[in-house]
DNA sequence: CACACTTTGTGCGTCGGTTCACAAAGGGAT
DNA sequence: ATCCCTTTGTGAACCGACGCACAAAGTGTG
């Protein structure tokens, strides 16, 4: 099933295809900075990861390196690119126009990268109507509508937790199939849709965790039974 | 993000340090539902794992669970919780008061969880003086004197890439050496620090990756999972 | 051309994490 | 007390990821 003759194997180790933005962000500084080519050691620097790991990455998408040179950096911000899907223009809604949702819709990181923010959509009268980051916030009644009308395929949500799972079956229903969460609730999805979650509270108490172990030590270790 | 294993980790994995807050999550909506105690099975499906795997989980802070019954709730709730540092109150300095520092300023999901927002700090005199959340922003020139007063551990940084590394290193200095990090770029810190980062555009890219799989044809549907 | 030097691409040992499957342990009924 | 039923805790096989270390492949120089 894995052809090593195959040049575009797309058996990609999620591994690596978590690994490839970041290599993507170093090799664009890079190529402001008119640096034409780059060796595995100095990207793997830029990116904090080990050089043999970020050699083989690169090896999953092709052989694009020379070797007693190293690669060219345009040319693999293409091929990366085009191996995460970001030639093509991606249109996210963004349900959900809290705090968060407000910050999401006017953050740059997405616009730079493929991704456009096609919609704002909201259940409170209050929001919907509003002009944020230069778009009107919908009603969520028109979540279907809106949706389909845009040629949405991405859907953030960042809606209270009660009102995450609701949310995700009708834009599941239309047949979305990639869906951020930001909400702290465990969707239950179709095995062939996507969700990647992020959960703020829980990277601060992971870091809680470690922090207490360097402040208590050998201390805690006693008081646990 | 960067996990090396800690000295003093008593010896519990990093992915399992990942999925207690997911528990603790799912408990506490069965302790507000007036459950008393719980199967693995049963929990597992709430937090969205496979049970062996919550079972190796909680046999890590210890056996707390009765065979053929379950695990308590209430119990188990305050094993995590204590297990993660819950139990004392962690004072947060949020850095960078934009979109989305603002965003964060105000999220429900911290307070609940033992975090305590003890300081905002900006650069742009235009936000300084604010009221965001209750909390005075305060100047970035008071940074190590606001981290030290408020008795900070843990720094979430919200500011734009290029001014990151250099608050970073000043935190770092001070002696924080807890810090969730939102700037798209690689911190370079002592090992001795423990660097989250959540990085909203890289979580799209992944998902794009996985879209365009999916809309690319059977070919890749039957390498898919 | 031959030789020295650089850097890629990868085979392989290792390790941490996941999952299966089951023995051990407890509760409840009779 | 004994038997049956439920559920935990874990041994062990499996799987993917990591990183060392080196052969292969390229450049440059004399």
């Amino acid at each position: 099933m894995k052809s090593p003759s195959h040049p575009r194997d797309r058996g990609i180790p999620e591994a690596t295809v978590a690994r490839l933005p970041l290599y993507l962000r170093a090799l664009h500084g890079m190529a402001e900075r008119g640096i034409a080519t780059v060796s595995s050691e100095d990207l793997a620097v830029a990116a904090g990861v080990n050089s043999a790991k970020l050699r083989k990455d690169l090896s999953h998408l092709g052989s694009y390196g020379t070797r007693g040179v190293g690669y060219d950096v345009e040319y693999l911000v293409y091929q990366i690119s085009r191996e995460l899907g970001l030639t093509q223009d991606w249109a996210v809604a963004i349900v959900g126009v809290g705090n968060l949702g407000r910050a999401l819709a006017n953050y740059g990181g997405f616009v730079s990268r493929g991704f456009r923010v096609a919609a704002l959509i909201d259940a409170d009268p209050e929001v919907v109507g509003d002009d944020i980051a230069g778009l009107n916030v919908e009603h969520i009644d028109e979540l279907e509508a809106v949706i389909q009308r845009r040629g949405v395929s991405i859907v953030v949500l960042a809606t209270p937790a009660a009102a995450a799972q609701k949310v995700c079956d009708r834009v599941v229903a239309v047949g979305v199939t990639s869906i951020l969460n930001f909400a702290p609730v465990v969707l239950s999805v179709p095995d062939s849709v996507d969700v990647r979650k992020v959960d703020l509270s829980i990277e601060l108490q992971i870091l809680a965790f470690h922090e207490q172990r360097k402040a208590g030590g050998p201390l805690m270790a006693v008081e646990s039974q």
